[in-house]
DNA sequence: CTTCTAAGTAATCATTGACTTACAACCGGT
DNA sequence: ACCGGTTGTAAGTCAATGATTACTTAGAAG
């Protein structure tokens, strides 16, 4: 039984781990996810999980640096793929909520943020937020207003997604509820649940 | 030393210890919090704050109730308290600022919301939720969209709370989007973080 | 003044989970 | 072929923490 896996370099290795703990940390949040679960579900040992990163809170942070880059990576070639800068929000509201293929990033987001008062994770978390926030400024061009309601929307958005509300779309006020928040990615979302 | 309390009342008691519990699980999270922290913060001994309510999982429950119940409260006041169904949000919006008074609540809320997945805790949190979209829909009379949109900037609140975000209000990229999501509210909000 | 119960504590247990250490196996270069 | 670094595991250590237990005491009621 799980004798010795096979060998991969240290970059693909750390790749692997890092997508299984946002799976984790996202199911579990911060504090709730263990390490052990983490390098099961990378099909790895716990020791080898922790040697890699150093610590949990340094795997975390890592794991929490990799989804804002993602976010910031899909912000910017849907802000790229715009002809004009009309109907911004549909398109990134597109691009946000398909990252939630990547199973677990968009709610380890939404623990990135609860975690203010951390010393260590704390500076990290406010940084990615202002990251993201700036971008829809600067980047997509929206004015303030906007940036903010596109911002409190993608909150929603993780929300919905932490409170695993999709598993219940079959209840007349969570459908509504559903459509308001997703609009034209209603569909994609029910698909990504069922 | 720390020799017997002041007795009170269970009633009190589990009063006291649940505002204890909305600080100190606001700041960690569920998992994170230790009911001693709990118990330290409501002056009375570990044991103490355990055996009144059973286990952690069911003090944090009480205590996601019972600011799920301020919350509908807080609502219900500022619906009976507009004279007309005009500029609705503004009245709630300011109603959801002033529970932050309550330190720890609305990021308690933020917590609760992260915990879909547990199979005692999440379809607390699921409720919880949707009473307040269904007060928002039914009983101030919003259509889905403006309650969705409401809903949202408030979970936008409640994560700005969740990053102390505030804290770092002389930025001025952080002041914006302060003064975008708390409108009105942002000098009460910088009060109150003093 | 005695009793009885509710409210409290200190001490300890059992579990869990992050991290360490010692060792095994795989490979590339000389 | 062999040797050193890299990749990996198994088996532990140690601290933290939720829960339990056995005991104490305040104070109301008779």
């Amino acid at each position: 039984m799980s004798l010795p896996r096979k060998r991969l370099p240290a970059a693909e290795r750390r790749e692997s781990i890092l997508a299984a703990a946002a799976e984790v940390f996202g199911t579990h949040g911060y504090a709730a996810a263990t390490t052990d679960a983490i390098a099961q579900r990378a099909g790895i040992s716990q020791a080898l999980a922790i040697r890699t990163f150093g610590s949990k809170e340094a795997l975390f942070i890592a794991t929490a640096e990799r989804v804002v880059d993602r976010v910031a990576e899909a912000f910017r070639a849907a802000i790229a793929g715009a002809g004009d800068r009309e109907r911004m929000e549909p398109r990134l509201g597109e691009a946000y909520v398909r990252l939630a293929e990547d199973r677990g990033s968009l709610v380890t987001l939404l623990h990135l943020f609860t975690l203010g008062h951390d010393p260590a994770i704390g500076p990290v978390a406010r940084e990615g937020f202002l990251r993201i926030y700036t971008i829809l400024r600067d980047e997509a061009g929206l004015p303030a207003a906007r940036a903010t309601a596109f911002l409190a929307n993608g909150m929603l958005v993780s929300t919905i997604f932490g409170l695993e509300l999709p598993t219940q779309a079959d209840d007349v006020a969570v459908s509504e509820l559903l459509q308001a928040a997703f609009r034209e990615n209603t569909a994609l979302v029910l698909e990504l649940f069922g």
